[in-house]
DNA sequence: TGCGAAACTGGCCGGGTGGCCAGGAAAGAG
DNA sequence: CTCTTTCCTGGCCACCCGGCCAGTTTCGCA
């Protein structure tokens, strides 16, 4: 068997501009070994055009910023921080207000998701 | 200038799958027309492959709760969703009650990040 | 050696949050 | 018509959050 494993691998394309869609759609159509998916189709990888988070305009954020930021997108209160990170509530809240200040954010919530847009963290 | 119209496409490449990402980086380099990017390039367009831990799974949220989300999502306050949505702020705490609930959130951070993971919303 | 940045801690307090109780109105399904 | 779902509202309360004030230590850099 070993049938092939190299089964063609189906692609999407999800592209806005429409001279770039149909070059690449001319040029992946000779490709053997892929293939483009049909409407509808569940495809194994999709390309889109420019990608969304690699805008790299980094926030300078410390370490213990990043530590910080990165339990709180996993929901923890700021007592579980503290907690995880061996340090005291205080010190947690005070990252966290430098986390609002520098992400520009007017809570937790709004910090997470801006962190996100600029790939900070990932969901 | 009229340069090249077909000119190398480049092409980034964000595959969680090792094995899908080394089949597709092996078979896009032959392609003629097309270069994948090297680490910190611009790319014009990114090849991305969902991970397959990420399934759809709609939850089933009723449209009030997806407009309460929405505005979680952009960092609103209980109240400033009320005024938003011209309801009573007693009223939004039920529905975001009813959002922790269904995403099996610990809080309204955690939630609007769950939601982002499972494509409920958009960041 | 001085100086700033980073990390850490404390108290205080107004307002936000989430969970609990209770209820009512409207629309659609059986 | 009855029943369910969704949406809406109120009160009450413990807890959390974020902002303000203050302070200490440690580290690297000029």
């Amino acid at each position: 068997m070993s049938a092939d494993k190299t089964a063609e691998i189906v692609l999407a394309l999800e592209i806005d501009d429409p001279a770039l869609a149909d070059r690449l759609t001319a040029l992946l159509d000779n490709v053997s070994g892929i293939r483009l998916a049909g409407p509808g189709e569940q495809a194994a990888a999709t390309v889109v055009a420019r990608d969304p988070r690699s805008m790299p305009e980094d926030i300078a954020l410390t370490q213990r910023e990043l530590d910080v930021l990165a339990l709180m997108a996993e929901g923890s209160s700021n007592k579980m921080i503290a907690r995880q990170l061996g340090i005291s509530v205080h010190t947690v809240k005070f990252h966290v207000g430098s986390l609002l200040d520098k992400l520009d954010a007017t809570g937790r919530t709004d910090a997470v998701a801006h962190a996100a847009r600029r790939g900070v963290i990932e969901l």
